[in-house]
DNA sequence: GCGACAG
DNA sequence: ATCTTGTCGC
């Protein structure tokens, strides 16, 4: 498996290599109440999609959410059995399949896709994000609410909403050293207590800047991008009625 | 043996 | 990821 992953990281493109107007995402509003922003002029926003899972006992619910701006033009999930356990490194044996079961009954083909996991930012630069985004040959992109591996250049302690710092391979990865292989994103900040930043990371077709942006340009005013968010709840709605 | 570890 | 109530604070 770990040679699988060496060979999807020479595969896998960590640059810009898609057609998502980044101008148009950043005048999206992503909260869920503005619908004002859909028609501006220079085009629609792009389509995104957040992916999430929610787990049963030996079953995982895969839910995907496509948004344009704050609306939501499609939702789908799969139910699927697990065969493989958790391990560190190893996550899109585990997630991969199902992901991939959810994305069989998707009708839209999003213009980029918000994974929960990492994506360059992996000991063998092929983390969940990068796997889906060359198994589905679809822009894609790693949001992590944890650092897998990897080491930041400052202290991500005290950054300010919209602040990033970039995350640099260490001796644990095979990335040359000093490879930017993503970004610790502050989304979200208060003044009193802190919240932590997500690590985000090219999957696939996306470069380590690009991924932050579009991250950044999917805030709805939580910690969680916008795609993300919604995914994650929609993936506990479908659990609840499967429970 | 020690350390480190997405979901 | 998941098990879980209340609770302190913008």
């Amino acid at each position: 498996m770990e040679a699988l992953q060496r060979d999807i990281a020479t595969t896998a493109r960590f640059e810009d290599a898609f057609d998502v107007d980044l101008a148009a995402l950043d005048r999206a509003d992503f909260a869920p109440d503005d619908q004002t922003t859909l028609d501006g002029p220079g085009g629609d926003p792009p389509l995104v999609a957040g992916v999430d899972q929610a787990f049963l006992d030996e079953r995982v619910v895969s839910a995907i959410v496509v948004l344009r701006g704050a609306e939501v033009v499609e939702r789908t999930h799969a139910v699927s059995p697990l065969t493989f356990p958790y391990v560190p490194g190893l996550l899109s044996f585990r997630e991969g399949g199902p992901i991939l079961d959810a994305f069989e009954t998707l009708d839209a083909d999003p213009d980029v896709a918000l994974f929960d996991g990492s994506g360059r930012i992996h000991f063998r630069q092929a983390g969940l994000a990068t796997h889906m985004g060359l198994a589905l040959d679809v822009p894609a992109l790693g949001v992590a609410k944890r650092l897998l591996c990897g080491t930041p250049v400052a202290d991500t302690d005290r950054l300010d909403a919209g602040d990033s710092v970039a995350i640099e391979s260490d001796d644990r990865m095979d990335a040359p050293p000093g490879t930017v292989v993503g970004h610790a994103v502050q989304t979200r900040q208060f003044d009193s207590y802190r919240i932590n930043p997500v690590y985000v990371s090219p999957g696939h077709r996306v470069s380590a800047a690009t991924a932050r942006d579009v991250v950044l340009a999917c805030r709805g005013g939580y910690k969680l991008p916008e795609p993300t968010r919604v995914a994650d709840a929609y993936a506990d709605e479908v659990k609840a009625d499967y429970s």
